[in-house]
DNA sequence: GACTGTGAAGCCATTCACAGCT
DNA sequence: AGCTGTGAATGGCTTCACAGTC
């Protein structure tokens, strides 16, 4: 799974980077320096650095990165100079939105299958597109190549999509939820999980309002 | 920000063992060990006990943990003994998708209103709520005490209504998509954000196909 | 025998600080 | 003078390994 030793925190801050400097473009700005983009996402001068000198050296010192070349550098770095397909599973409220969410499509994220296992949905237009029963999964991904799927089905049916998309050949799985899913080692997982982050929330929140001084064990 | 020098990596496991934790409650577990929590979240067992370490002492020697109490006690520690008032700014498609969320009343965050400022989704009834004009937020936030806000509107909006929220007497905000955001130090952040994941993934992927030995600079 | 709790060790990521280039 | 690229130092999280308890 690990490639060449790159943090993965540093594959996350790259796409960070990468919207970051589209939208620098889009202003016209030609020259940008690592502090400018630590300050537009929030991280420090030195990590930008170190996290582009993993993959080569993109800036003129004295000067700066030119946010054009810089941006297609990371997109390639990244993968994405050439779209992606990519099937839903799930049409349910989240799978909807993810289907309509825009910020996919601007990374080139193509979604061309949305499926669902449940008649109500199947048929409905999502989009441009209209929801196929799962038993057209593999169909769909091989017609398109597809190598990447996205999961936003309940969690007890999270593991049987998964199992699915496997067998059709997808590579790489994206899923919603706390469902902890076994799939063969070849295949990459990611997960994202909404509830935690707000887990954070309350943990800090709560905190600052019960304790003032460190943690006892009595505390809790 | 830092409590008690905990991880903030361990406050996300530990809102996924709760989690677990209530499952196994549910299938009327009694004991679990920290084997067994960390086969089913996918963590190393030392990382499980070293996690519940920072708060105190859960397990008994030789037992394991009982479900039940330990439920308890991570609940506590991440503040979720008492449910949380929360509002939603932006009623589009995410936002749509967040309020018909279980997940999220399952661990007893209330929605208890839902903004917007498109004429066309204000009166729009979402699950059992009506959606309301921003200018609304201050009173609802303080009518019912609310200190999370989550905001799943377009990027260019998203500091705005952060400062709205802020002003409101909001204390944590959770935000969606790439934007950064300005706000008090006081005011905790933080952030999901949809496409990273998908694009760790290209990049694995394309890793993988193109790449058989260490990454050259030419390769980028 | 089984499993927790924890200091120590190991490992990984971030920050520092400066040499090198423009 | 300004900014990049990078080895070295730091800091922090995870794993190890074992003493302690049932």
């Amino acid at each position: 799974m690990k490639v060449l030793n790159v943090p993965e925190a540093t594959v996350n801050r790259l796409s960070v980077y990468s919207r970051f400097l589209d939208q620098l473009d889009k202003s016209g700005v030609i020259t940008v320096s690592s502090g400018e983009i630590a300050n537009g996402v929030g991280v420090s001068p030195a990590q930008v650095r170190k996290d582009l000198a993993y993959f080569g050296e993109f800036g003129t010192r004295g000067v700066g990165y030119n946010v054009k070349d810089l941006a297609h550098h990371i997109l390639k770095i990244l993968g994405l100079t050439h779209p992606w397909p990519v099937v839903l599973v799930g049409a349910g409220n989240l799978g909807t939105a993810l289907c309509a969410y825009r910020g996919f499509r601007n990374r080139g994220f193509n979604i061309v299958g949305v499926f669902d296992n449940d008649l109500l949905k199947i048929g409905k237009r999502i989009q441009d597109l209209e929801v196929l029963p799962v038993e057209r999964v593999p169909a769909v991904v091989a017609e398109h190549g597809v190598r990447i799927g996205i999961i936003a089905v309940p969690q007890s049916a999270t593991q049987e999509v998964a199992d699915l998309l496997v067998k059709s050949g997808v590579e790489a799985l994206l899923t919603f939820g706390p469902a902890v899913v076994q799939v063969p080692e070849k295949v990459i997982v990611r997960n994202v999980d909404l509830s935690i982050k707000l887990e954070v929330l309350t943990f800090y929140l709560s905190f600052r309002k019960i304790h003032s001084g460190p943690w006892t064990k009595d505390d809790v």
